[in-house]
DNA sequence: TCAAGGCTTGGAACTGGTTCCACACCCTAA
DNA sequence: TTAGGGTGTGGAACCAGTTCCAAGCCTTGA
């Protein structure tokens, strides 16, 4: 590969300027003070001679890249949930003159730590300050990043089988309060027949189905799972369960689906089956996806703010960059309930 | 900021094999040659200090950094579309051992060039080695990247507003062809009343359009434009459209969609003035998103490979980068037209 | 036996910044 | 007049690699 050309250097400056090398980089760094006139004198031959410091060299001195990386992992492709938390990060990030690195892995939950086999950016040394983990996290992944020695926080909905013990930093939104809010707005509608749909082996939905039994043991109501065998996704999960919801002997007033995909499919189902939302029967979601706006009426749904995620995040991996002792936390964000036109009052 | 402890450098290595650092650093490189059992020697320190070369320095040296900078302009969220270029940005960088770096731009195409506000990543020198522009490029963005001269690789579909000379490396997919075939499709299972639907302001419309026309001139067909005013988004532009096309006095059979967001918004608008797709009429749309699967039956569309156009922007950019002053091109990837449930034999 | 040439190897010099020590200068107080 | 402190400045040393030249060793051929 041929080499970029070499640039204009510090000490090219200094010649210009007529000052010492150090004075230079004080200029740079406006750390310590320079008179004004030398200042003005350094400016001007930066200026002129179209000098920009080699962030490169910058950084061995320094110990710091100023770069952390965004890495999504165990997904096939990167969704719009992640991706606006890829964004939220970006955005923060450039706010406080960081960069962000994206790297993707794909890796098993039965790889043994050791083994697992991190992208290029982890391998290298002093290339990153820190890590983001997004996408699905077992505890395999959680060791291999410790065993580097490499300060990360996760964002963390999805670490799937973690104990109680927690040796990380993690940021995560609330599933259980999301729920909750959900189900106390149905009841305060007038519904009391009200099912939870989803397949509650994911640890996150199973929280959000723990929100809506307490919603529901709140007004001593009986709380319903209602679950499909065999669903190749989640919208296909939905689909599914429109049949089992529809055919219950006590008719069925209202529906919480553990995400929008599931709400997406059950509408859909619903819609063929001649069963009209929220006429006859009213349907929530949760995470507020693009999808729920293309349905009609557009869903009601539990919002969960992708970019603040992202953003906190970074403020937290930062706060751990300056201070490594520091005990490790969680962060828990609150969810927002959108009222839109999927929910009728009884 | 606390630093980060030092790490085990080449000349602890070098003493610990008892070797110098010069052959340390051709073990590094597994360029020259170094004899067998020196090799051994070398990793087998390596492996026992647990030594890995800081990236950083290498690259003052090197003069090259590995990394290339992804920046997505003037979108509000990174969608789904952007997403899998990015994807395949990286992937394709993983294997060829370079890195990504994500950014986002908001800018003005009235802004003077100059005054364009690029992100850190492009204001240091030596961060990255090049560029890879998506998202809506105007012709001021292009001179301000020109004036940095920072090698880059635009993904042009979305170019707005260029003249011929072509100044800097593009990769597209083929608008024309991808409505070329699907009207031709549409045409072969009896057709003949189609009409296109979309904005085409937008210059990558207006290519679709055509495609749809010169498939249309063909068979001595009329091509029908069909549009809408006021549409606050694609979907929307798709739902005013219906009304237009089923108040037309000769009965339409077929509809191109100039994108999946107006098929999207034409379907739902369709079935809610009670005509069925495929049955009442067929329908077609373009980029193959995720959408196209939740419609109800799924969407025939023209299929755009947004990974191989990741993976196409990164590999011309490395091109660039080995050969700086090899003449631009341009490279349009074919589209694929996937037949699902939307087009009806006549 | 000796020169020539190839293969290894060591390490000085280098990259482009930052850091820090020494020193010059000026002002003030003893 | 001199000691003392603060400010401003130059540049050697440094960071952690790469590059390259010189030199040592061995083999081969005359």
């Amino acid at each position: 590969m041929e080499a970029v050309p070499r640039k204009t250097t510090i000490r090219e400056v200094a010649r210009a300027a007529s000052v010492g090398i150090g004075t230079i980089s004080r200029v740079l760094n406006s750390s310590s003070q320079v008179s004004r006139e030398t200042r003005a004198r350094v400016l001007e031959a930066i200026r002129r001679l179209g000098f920009r410091p080699n962030a490169q060299a910058r950084r061995i001195l320094k110990r710091r890249t100023e770069m952390v990386c965004f890495l999504l992992s165990n997904r096939d492709f990167l969704h719009p949930f992640h991706a606006r938390i890829l964004q939220g990060v970006e955005s923060y990030a450039t706010s406080v003159k960081q960069h962000v690195l994206f790297a993707a892995l794909h890796y098993s939950p039965r790889t043994p730590p050791e083994r697992i086999d991190l992208p290029p950016v982890l391998q290298e040394h002093g290339l990153i300050d820190g890590l983001i983990l997004a996408g699905t996290i077992y505890p395999n992944l959680l060791r291999r990043i410790e065993s580097i020695h490499m300060p990360f926080v996760a964002f963390s909905n999805n670490v799937v089988g973690m104990g109680e013990e927690q040796q990380y930093d993690q940021v995560g939104f609330d599933d259980f309060n999301g729920t909750l809010h959900a189900t106390r707005y149905l009841i305060g509608k007038g519904h009391r027949k009200i099912v939870f749909a989803a397949d509650i082996s994911y640890p996150w939905l199973e929280h959000r189905f723990e929100g809506y039994r307490e919603g529901m043991r709140e007004k001593k109501l009986k709380p319903v799972l209602i679950t499909a065998r065999n669903s190749q996704s989640f919208v296909d999960f939905g689909q599914e369960s429109a049949g089992r919801i529809l055919s219950r002997r006590s008719r069925t007033t209202a529906v919480v689906a553990g995400n929008d995909e599931i709400a997406y499919g059950l509408w859909r189902s619903l819609q063929r089956h001649g069963t009209k939302v929220p006429e006859d029967i009213s349907l929530v979601g949760f995470d507020d996806r693009e999808e729920a706006l293309l349905m009609d009426p557009p869903l009601s749904t539990v919002r969960v703010h992708k970019e603040e995620i992202g953003e906190t995040c970074m403020k937290m991996l930062l706060e751990r960059l300056h201070h490594p002792r520091m005990t490790f936390s969680q962060r828990i964000l609150p969810t927002e309930f959108v009222i839109r036109g999927t929910v009728r009052q009884l």
